[in-house]
Formats: C-alpha cells, structure tokens, sequence
RNA sequence: GCUCCCAUCGUCUAGCCCGGUCUAGGACAUCGCCUUUUCACGGCGGUAACAGGGGUUCGAAUCCCCUUGGGAGUACCA
C-alpha cells in the first residue's frame, strides 16, 4: 500500500512557518518513501475562510518548492473534491449513518442553554460534558421528526466510554482517559461540519496512510479516534510534531513578528534556506548535517528522528542558515539573482568579469542576496562615504596626506573605465619605495584615499571593481 | 480547574528506545587567540547544559516514581 500524506490548510490568513514546516514534513516523507502528498483545503469555517488566501497558500508552498501531487488544482477523480466546503453531500450522508446507528443524534439545544448546562457543571465539579435531553433514546423519534419539519439542529456524535491509547510516531504512547471528551458536535445547525469529523471522513476517504501535524491536534486526536471506530475504518499512523515558540516560549503566533512565509519571500530569504531551517527545528539530520538541500532529504527523511518538546524559532540562526546556502549557491544563479534587485543597475551594466568577480569578493560578506546591491552601492559606488572617528585617525598621521595627494594625482592620470591590480599596485609600490611609507600607514593610507574607509574587503580585488569616476570624487571629498 | 504532552549549553540539537565507550558531541550566538606589511576573509580555542528529589542497578543523561517548571487542549475554530 503506497503512502498517502497531506497538509491541510485553512485559508484563514497567509501561510505560516509553522504551517510551512508541517507542510515541509509530510512532503519530505512523502518524497522520502516514494508517496503522495496531497493538498487539502479545510474552508469549513466560512465566517473566516477566503478563497484569496487559499491561493496566497498554495502559492508560498510553490515558492518554497514543496509541490503537492494531488489538490484542488490537480485533482485526481477518485479522491476530489479536495476542498472541504464542496464536500458537504460526504459529510451529510456519513452523518445520516452515524445517526441510523444511534452513534450520533439531533441537538436541539440553543446556546444560552448550552452555556448553562456547563457551569452548573463546572459549579459543582463535574467536567462540562453535554447532558442535554436530546441524547436520551426517548426523544430520537421527536428529533427526527423535527428536522424533518425542517428545523435546524447540530448533529452530536455520542462519545464512547472507554480509554484509548494511540501509538504516536513523535510522542509514543499517549493514553487518552475514559471520559476525555463529552458528545461533541460534528455537523454544527447551520449543517457544516465541524473539523474533528470532517478530517476523519476525508482521511477516511482519501486513503491518508500517515497524519503529520502539529501537537495542537494531539488532544483532538481522541475524538479522531472514536470516529474512525465508529465508521470502522483503519487508523492511519499519527506523528505529532513538537511546536513552534517565540521567544516568550508561547505557540508562535503573529505577536511574534514575522510568522507568515510571504514576509521572508518579500525580503528575498532563499526557499531553500527556508525549509532548510524550518526541517531543522525540531528534526535532526543522521549524519548531525546543519545545511542540506531537499535532494539530501529525499534521501535521509524519516520520521523517527524528530524531537518530542517545542522548538524556538530563532532568526539568527535562519539568517546563518540563509548565508550558507548564499554562499553555496553557483556564481552564474546568484548573478541572475542579484540582478532581479532593485538598485542593482550599475551591477547589471558590467561586463561578465566585472560581475563574476564582484560576486565572488562579496559573497563573504553576505547573508542575503538582497546585501549585494547594497555592498556595491557602500563598497564601489558611494562617493563621499562619512568622516568616521577611525577615518579622521588614519587622516592625522603625516604620512596620509602625502599618501592622498599622490593617489589624487594618479587617478586623475587614469583614462581608462577601471584601474588594475597591476596599475593599484605600482602605486603602492611607489608610496613604498619613493615615500617610505609601509606596513600599516601604506595600507590604511592608500585605503582611505581610495574608499573613503578604515575597513573593508581586500584592495587588490575591491580597487579593480570600482570606476575611475568614483574614486576621483572620494578622493576629492577627502582632500576638500 | 480538569486532561494530555514535554524537560540536555542563552538558542537549535546529538546521545535516551537497546544503562557503562559521556570528565555529555555538533551548530547558531558570544568571548579570546593566530594568520594577515592594512582591513577583512579564514583558522584555532574558551565560556556554557543532563530542572530538583527519590528509587532500580556494581554502574543512570539514558529505566521507574514524585515535585517543580513549561506548553497544548478543554468550542456549533481549525
């Protein structure tokens, strides 16, 4: 029997990371042990369910590269429809059954009368379990008649007594006691159903061999567990994966900042840096690898490597993360991507040299492909960088002024777009030889006269980058 | 409140299932050193953890119990 694994997400809001990540998971497994993933969409609550976001969704996982087999996009006519609100005619007909067999029944009761019911409970000690009189026997041919009036009633399922124990792929062993839950329901009167059913029935239904979820679900589980007994349908193996906290170590929500994946993909973090981290928190690599690729994963994943308690998310590691695969990445893919930046149009403008070359001294420096243009437009282009507290020591030595109206005198010699190494380097040699400067004044003197910096990349590669025109200005706004 | 889950460096984690090889390994962050005629890059190293208490055992991070702490669920949300 092939492996079946979905991720069900409710288009409620924007994908979140910790939707991205289980989403990650079931994929990763999926992949891993040559099964299906497939994309369900839970709408089933209207009131805040948006078709908008159902495509911003599954948009952000295409953007991570985690690509589903089967959805609503790409139906397969055994399985579809993959949205839950046109699924309604299953649940229905499931529902009838349940009631036939008494395993579920009407509920007539308003909320006002719910909500009395459970704090006299509450006020004298008993867990708020439904007691209403419709689950009585007795009043079934009265409900039925009812609803065949054409009155609106929720349909509860009639909870069983007794324990359970699932036997989870991250948690283990989980007993649920006897009593957990009361009748709860799973067609609410407006005749939606409600998640903890309409998951089983597609679960059911879809042939789902493996549940990959968040821990959130892990109490819910037991109501899972009493439908499918009561459908008689086989269990799909559960793996509970740990949460994900903020730093407040609560369940990463929006307070947190930046949890939703479209916030990253503006800022143009990697996709594969993102579920490179993402896998990592709260999953370990055999081998204890920190940086891999999905090719990797395909090969490694299984599900009896994730951790049992809750994982921060921390961006400074994800930043790392980020520099890697940055760092990584072929020189002729970060040059396509560099030059889809704004303020990348002097970059996009040089020559195939120019560029490989620029990459491959900055790429040390960054994090993000989003960091090139700056550092060009810091490191090359910036014409009259700030007078700093170091720059204005190295200019009080009484070497640097000599140094500096020599530099100025070259440049303005120079014909040519860009200066050499060789040519950098005969200047160097003459501050050396002619003017007896070395060692640190030689190199911090010819540094500010050239970038206007105290610090920065290697001259010999950076000076060669940087157009004549611009260091005729630096060394001007130094000397003025 | 009740129920369930969890507990190794500040953070992510390896080890735990199958006790000894753990004076607990790696990574991020942090600190220091080295190299570098400058600045970086880089390299090397340091600080830093088995929540506490009881058992079981010759021996426990690893097994059991309790306490404490944290999280989740307790909806006609998902």
């Amino acid at each position: 029997m092939t492996v079946r694994v979905r991720f069900a997400p409710s288009p409620t809001g924007y994908l979140h990371i910790g939707g991205a990540r289980t989403a990650l998971y079931n994929y990763l497994y999926a992949k891993a042990i040559g099964g299906t993933f497939i994309l369900r969409i839970e709408d089933t609550d209207l009131e805040r369910s948006q078709a908008e976001y159902e495509r911003l969704q599954i948009d952000d996982l295409k953007w991570l590269g985690i690509h589903h087999d089967e959805g609503p996009d790409k139906p397969n006519p055994k399985y579809a429809p993959y949205r839950q609100s046109e699924r309604s005619e299953i649940y229905q007909k499931y529902a009838q059954t349940l009631i036939e067999k008494d395993l579920a029944y009407y509920d007539f009761c308003t909320e006002e009368e719910l909500e009395a019911m459970k704090a006299k409970a509450e006020a004298e000690g008993r867990d708020p379990h439904y007691e209403g009189k419709w689950k009585e026997p007795q009043f079934k041919a009265e409900a039925l008649e009812r609803v065949k009036k054409g009155e609106k009633a929720a349909i509860r399922f009639r909870a069983y007594k007794k324990s359970y124990t699932l036997n989870d792929k991250v948690k283990g062993h989980v007993t649920y006691p006897e009593g957990m839950v009361g009748d709860f329901v799973i067609v609410r009167s407006n005749g939606l159903p409600v998640y903890n059913y309409c998951c089983v029935i597609d679960d059911m239904l879809m042939d789902i061999t493996h549940v990959i979820r968040g821990e959130d679900h892990l109490n819910n589980t037991v109501r899972q567990l009493m439908i499918y007994e009561a459908l008689g349908a086989k269990l799909p193996e559960f793996a509970h994966v740990s949460l994900l906290i903020g730093h407040d170590r609560q369940k990463l929500s929006k307070r947190h900042g930046a949890t939703s994946v479209n916030l990253y993909r503006n800022e143009h973090y990697l996709p594969e840096a993102m579920c490179n981290y993402l896998c990592l928190l709260g999953w370990s690599h055999p081998e204890e690898k920190d940086i891999f690729d999905k090719t990797d994963l395909f090969k490694v994943f299984s599900l009896d490597r994730f951790s049992a308690h809750a994982a921060m998310y921390d961006l400074e590691k994800l930043k790392w993360v980020n520099g890697e695969h940055v760092k990584k990445m072929p020189v002729s893919d970060l040059i396509e991507l560099i030059e889809k930046e704004p303020e990348s149009e002097f970059f996009k403008k040089q020559s195939a040299e120019w560029k490989n070359s620029c990459v491959g001294l900055l790429t040390k420096y960054a994090q993000f492909v989003t960091d090139f243009p700056k550092l060009v437009n810091e490191l090359i282009l910036k014409e009259k960088p700030e007078m700093t507290e170091p720059l204005k020591e190295i200019m009080s030595w009484e070497t640097t002024p000599k140094i500096v109206s020599f530099i100025s005198a070259e440049v303005e010699k120079a014909s040519s777009e860009f200066v050499t190494e060789a040519e950098l380097n005969t200047w160097m040699d003459h501050v050396k030889k002619e003017m007896g400067v070395k060692g640190k004044p030689l190199f911090q003197g010819v540094r500010a006269a050239l970038t206007g910096h105290d610090h920065g990349p290697d001259l010999k590669f950076l000076i060669p980058l940087t157009p004549v025109t611009v260091l005729k200005k630096r060394v001007e706004h130094l000397k003025g």
